[in-house]
DNA sequence: ATGAAAGCGCTAACAC
DNA sequence: GTGTTAGCGCTTTCAT
C-alpha cells in the first residue's frame, strides 16, 4: 500500500486534518507543526492520492484532448508541444480518452464526467460525424482549434486564415499574377470559408476579378490537390498561380502540373498552407503560409484553464497571426 | 451534481449494492432486477465515477506515456496511432503526465502513484538525464520502446535492428558495393549497438571486411549525418555506399554528397532507417528500412496490459521485424 | 437474491 | 492552532 495521509499524520504526531491543511496551504497552522509535517511528507515521499482528492470535490487537474480525425493530423505533434508548455505551467495533466467518440454510445462528455475531466481541447477537421451538441450542452469547458464554436462554455482559437490569404494573394499579385486559383479545403468548413473570403478580398484589392471556375473544393489531402489541379489545367484558360488550402494539397497539385509537362514555378506558381515539415524538403521547396501551431496549442490550454477557473468567463475567440514563408514554388508570372 | 449510483438505486427501488453488482457483472443478481437497474442506468445516463472506483481498490484503467525526448520524436504520431488501437480494445485511457520528469523533484513514479496510473510506456532516445532506476525499483509495470530494459516489471519492444542492417548490407552487396560505411546513432545506444552488429555480420557474410574508419558516430539528426558524410568524403578512399541510422541523417548525408559535387545514387548510394513520411518525398526518394511503429505502439500497450494484469509475468522482450523499402537512393556500385 | 454498513484517501466543517 | 468527524461515490463483506 502506498503511504497515505494517515501515515504522515502518525509519523508527525498530528491529525490528518493538520496534514491536509499544510498540504493545501492553509495559513492557520503553526509554523513549527508545518515544518514537522513537511519533513515527514518528504521523508515518507508522500503524494496525495488525486482520486481521493477529486472525489471530495477538489479539482482533478486533468484536461482531455479530443481529435475528430484520429491521430493522423499533421499538426498533432506541434500542437501538443505547445500544449505541453502551458500544461506544465498550470499544473495539468493531459488525458487522451481512447474510448471516447462523439455521438457514439459511450459519449465524450460522459466519459469526461466519469473521469472528472475539467475541460477539453478538441481539434481536427470538420467532420460529418462530429456532433458537438452534447458537448456544448453539457457545459464542459472546451476550446476548439480551427472550428469557430463559441457558445456556452466553449470557445475557440484559430489561425488568421483570412489575413493569411489576403497576404498570399498580394504576394502573388506583386509577382504579376492575375489568374489566381484557389484549391479549397472541405467546402464551407470554417477554415475554408475564411480563406476563401481572404482570397476574394485580396483579389479585389489587387484589382483582379474573382472567377468561380478558379475555385475548386477539396479536402486538404494530396489526392484532392492532384485532382483539383487536373481540373484547373483542363480549363480553356488555366491559372498561372494556385493557392492551396494545405501543403499536402499543394504537393498533389505540383504532381499534376508535372504530369502535364509543366514546371513549378516557371509555368505555374504553387503556394501551400500550413508549413509542415515536408514543405522545406520537397522540390521545389514550398512557399507557404506558416500556421503557428505551437502558439495555438499553448494558448488553447491557457484559454481552457481560464474558462475552467472562471465560471462566468465569456468563451474566448482568439485569432493567431500567420507568416508567409517564401521558398521556391512561386515565381513571377510568365508574360 | 452528476448522477450517482444512489440516484440509480433510488429510481430502481433497490439498494446501491445491487446496482453495483449489476454494473460489475455479478451473477448473483435476479434477472428481472438486473433489467430494471439497467433500464435506469440508461435512462439516467449513469456512468460510475472512476475516481471513486479506483479509490476502493479497483483498477484505474489508466496508463501513462513518457517521452525522454519531449514531444519532437519523429515517430510519435505513428506510435500513438498504434497504441490507440490497443487502448480502445483493452479499455484504457492514456495520460500524458506533463509535470513528470525522470529524476526531477516530482518524479514520474510518484506522480503515477498519485494518479493511480497502472503502468507506463516510455520511449525516446537514450538520454544522459534519463534515470530509470526509480521506475524499475518502484515495480510500476513499464514497457520501453527502443531501450532494452528488462528487469523487474519492465520489459521492452523494439525493431529488429540487427536483422535489418544485415539485410541492408546484403542488398547493397548485391548491388556490388564493397566499400560500405555506417553513420551511426548515439554511440553505444541500444539501437546503435545492434545495428552495428548487423552491419558487421552482414559484411562478414558478404565477404567484405569491416573497416573502422567507415564507422562514424552520430546522433540521428540531419546535422550529424551531414558532418559524418563530410568526414567520410575526406577519406583517401571514400565509401561507395552509406548506411545511415535514421532518415534524417541520410538526408544530411545526401546534402554533403551534393555539396561535394557528387550525386546520389550514381556516385554514392545512401540508405536510410525509419521510413519517415519525408523519405518518400525527397529527391532522390530514399531507400530505407521501415520500422513498423504502428505495430510497436499497439504491441507495447498489449504487453503492458499483460504485465499489469499478471503480477508474476516475466517482463517481455519483443522484437518486431522491419522491411526494406527500395526507392531511388541506392544504385549499383560504380565500376 | 438483496441490503446495511464499513471503508478506500482525502478535505472541510465544526468543536475544542 | 489542532483534532474529530462526516462524507465524496463506489465496492465488498456479511447478514438476512
Amino acid at each position: 500500500m502506498a503511504t497515505s495521509i494517515r501515515d504522515v499524520a502518525k509519523a508527525a504526531g498530528v491529525s490528518v486534518a493538520t496534514v491536509s491543511k499544510v498540504l493545501n496551504g492553509y495559513t492557520t497552522v503553526n509554523e513549527q507543526t508545518k515544518e514537522k509535517v513537511l519533513k515527514y511528507v518528504k521523508e515518507l515521499q508522500f503524494r496525495p492520492n488525486l482520486a481521493a482528492r477529486s472525489l471530495v470535490g477538489r479539482r482533478s487537474m486533468t484536461i482531455g484532448i479530443f481529435l475528430t480525425t484520429g491521430l493522423v493530423h499533421p499538426f498533432f505533434t506541434r500542437i501538443l508541444a505547445g500544449m505541453e508548455q502551458a500544461l506544465q505551467a498550470r499544473g495539468y495533466d493531459l488525458i487522451y480518452l481512447a474510448r471516447m467518440s462523439l455521438g457514439k454510445e459511450i459519449s465524450l462528455v460522459q466519459h469526461c464526467q466519469s473521469r472528472n475531466v475539467e475541460g477539453v481541447v478538441v481539434f481536427g477537421f470538420q467532420h460529418e460525424n462530429a456532433d458537438f451538441g452534447e458537448l456544448i450542452e453539457s457545459g464542459l469547458p472546451a476550446v476548439f482549434i480551427d472550428l469557430d464554436i463559441c457558445e456556452g462554455r466553449a470557445g475557440y482559437i484559430t489561425s488568421d486564415n483570412r489575413e493569411a490569404m489576403e497576404r498570399a494573394v498580394a504576394y502573388l499579385a506583386d509577382l504579376r499574377h492575375c489568374r489566381l486559383a484557389y484549391i479549397g479545403g472541405i467546402k464551407d468548413s470554417y477554415a475554408d470559408l475564411h480563406r476563401l473570403a481572404g482570397f476574394q478580398t485580396g483579389l479585389a484589392r489587387a484589382g483582379i476579378s474573382y472567377r468561380e471556375e478558379y475555385r475548386i473544393a477539396g479536402d486538404f489531402t494530396r489526392e484532392a490537390g492532384y485532382l483539383a489541379m487536373q481540373r484547373l489545367l483542363a480549363l480553356p484558360e488555366p491559372p498561372t498561380a494556385v493557392l492551396c488550402c494545405s501543403d499536402m494539397s499543394a504537393i498533389g497539385a505540383i504532381e499534376a502540373i508535372r504530369e502535364a509537362g509543366l514546371s513549378v514555378p516557371e509555368d505555374i506558381s504553387v503556394l501551400g498552407f500550413d508549413d509542415i515539415e515536408l514543405a522545406e524538403y520537397i522540390q521545389p521547396a514550398l512557399t507557404t503560409i506558416r500556421q503557428d501551431m505551437t502558439t495555438i496549442g499553448r494558448r488553447a490550454v491557457e484559454l481552457l484553464d481560464e474558462l475552467i477557473v472562471d465560471e462566468k468567463l465569456a468563451p474566448p475567440e482568439v485569432i493567431v497571426p500567420t507568416e508567409l514563408v517564401v521558398r521556391q514554388s512561386c515565381g513571377p508570372a510568365k508574360v
